[in-house]
DNA sequence: ATGAAAGCGCTAACAC
DNA sequence: GTGTTAGCGCTTTCAT
């Protein structure tokens, strides 16, 4: 049986809460007291139980993480850097994966299990706008991502719209003048796809260039394959283009792929610009243009504003941050000059 | 606040205890006690404490799982793969990333934090065989991967040295003489990249085929980008060979992109062939051929063997348990008639 | 079938 | 500076 405070202060000859002092770094203990109860924790090995701590104090010094699947490289690098800025707090973090699943999406925040933890960091993926309402949980929730807005919860987001325009604008600068675009939704106006064609759409109008659907292909979701699919479909269609939009990097990387078996010259003949800024984009031949869209600031502004919400879950009205985002020139629109790995 | 059990108990004119047989599904509750009991759930929103219960109880109903980085996509997959067979069983999963440093590998072990959770499954890269002996903890550990054997800890691993025996042999049966490799660590006997050899240079020798160095490319770490570099290194070498064994499906990738560069065929030219069966080999042109260690099994037996030595932690001696594994053959080195995607 | 009492290991108030 | 007391919300044991 591990040891517990009274038997470090059995051994120390001191009262238990005078060991309780110790461990917590509280202020008025004599050294020499200090030394003996240490002596006693080493000679014990006693470590703190974290869970006897939590029922007292009321917080755990964990989070919980809800994300549709790690097995998706942006929700695995955004996992990453939340828990790296979730340990520079001291925090540990629990992760749910919800599959994209509306229910399963619901139950993370019903679940007594959250209680485990101090706060939720939420990216959903199956609810939308029309659920803003059901956000809410017996802890603190920050939510992240582009499906839903002005919920009674703290939100961090990507800048969709002006990162994705800055990305075709990228494009447009280097004198590309028709832009096809990998990845739109149909019918779709928030979430990731829909912000991002326009922003699309905004960098064309801006310079006079009419949107044209022709050079738009759709798919359902952006499953590596689809990528490659849309880009087979591009080229079937027979439309011409000078550049691609990806509208995340794996759909880039599948539209990369189909352009270079189809024995297209890339950037030569299509420049090619991703979203995201996977780890792997700089790995690829060509190396990736792509947008970083913050995602190390969105990790450590979701952990810093849930902080503050358990802190103060009341204090301020529910609060929207954008992260800054930056266009990442790579050889798949600057040629091998620009960006050698 | 919360409602606890005495409100319930309160609410619904019953003792409290009555309240926690109703929750616990014990056998001996009536009809009626337990409608009433449910209908003041219902009625509170009580949700059960799960700290208090896990101080009583002892148990937590979390594990840890400690591994180098979510970044890397083999350890997004392992740790998708054990979330999902943790949630099958009721169980969370915190997660803690040690960047494969060494004295953080050793500070997941001594963390108090390791008792908000029943065990740790451990995924170490930075300590070896010399530090067996430091794998213990205050909770049932299993270990992962090939870089501890024979520790006190039960033990999953994959079948290096077999599997890769398989993968050469599968480009052996193709009519590939000049199989290079590509990933090998200087001097490593076990770890990933040593075993693997092995079972290269046993199918080698099976066959009467001569181990030729020239065509081993050697590299320090599986990062993305060794690969590619390694198959520079080899084609600058002037040396021939007609397969490539990638001793990872990472760099595999990056080979497979060298050598399109340099203007080979995959696999009319070089048959490719990797390890792991990262979900992305799928989805890659040409699709990748490559070995499944089993990962899904190794994540369930992990779970398995964790939950059986926290209910009995000296029940039996530690155990070794190495999964199935299976080549996977795709276009890399079937060519496109063997497996579109 | 239901209830009363004890206590998991710790922190927080307050006394000494 | 140090000790005493109470109790976080629950499960467990034992009694009824």
């Amino acid at each position: 049986m591990a040891a517990t405070l009274h038997d470090v202060a059995r051994v120390a000859g001191v009262s238990f809460k005078t060991v309780s002092n110790v461990i917590n770094h509280h202020p008025h203990v004599r050294d020499t007291t200090r030394a003996k109860v240490e002596k006693a924790i080493a000679e014990l090995g006693y470590r703190p139980n974290l869970t006897a701590r939590s029922l007292r104090s009321g917080h755990t010094g964990a989070i919980t993480l809800a994300l549709p699947q790690l097995r998706l490289p942006y929700f695995a690098e955004l996992a990453d850097a939340v828990i790296e800025a979730a340990a520079k707090r001291g925090l540990v973090v629990l992760i749910e994966q919800t599959g994209a699943d509306r229910k399963r999406e619901l139950e993370v925040m019903a679940s007594p299990r959250l209680k485990m933890s101090d706060g939720l960091i939420f990216s959903p993926l199956a609810l939308g706008q029309e659920d803003a309402d059901l956000i809410k949980a017996d802890v603190p929730i920050v939510l992240l991502g582009e499906r839903i807005f002005d919920s009674s919860s703290d939100h961090v987001t990507m800048q969709n719209v002006p990162a994705a325009r800055a990305a075709t604008e990228h494009l447009l600068d280097l004198g590309r003048k028709r832009i096809a675009v990998v990845g739109a939704h149909e019918g779709e106006v928030i979430g990731s796809a829909g912000l991002r064609l326009r922003g699309y759409r905004e960098a064309l109008e801006a310079r006079g260039i009419p949107y044209d659907d022709g050079i738009v292909a759709y798919v359902v979701d952006w499953h590596r394959s689809n990528g490659a699919a849309a880009m087979h479909d591009l080229l079937d269609r027979g439309v011409s283009f000078d550049a691609v939009f990806g509208l995340n990097d794996t759909l880039a990387q599948g539209a990369v792929r189909v352009l270079q078996e189809a024995g297209y010259r890339v950037p030569d003949d299509v420049a090619v610009i991703g979203f995201d800024d996977l780890d792997e984009t700089r790995y690829t031949l060509p190396t990736l243009s792509t947008v970083d869209p913050g995602r190390t600031e969105i990790a450590e502004t979701a952990i810093r504003m849930l902080l503050e919400r358990i802190k103060d879950p009341a204090g301020t009205p529910p609060r929207e941050v954008e992260t800054a985002f930056r266009v990442v020139a790579r050889e798949s629109t600057m040629g091998s000059a620009a960006g050698a790995a």
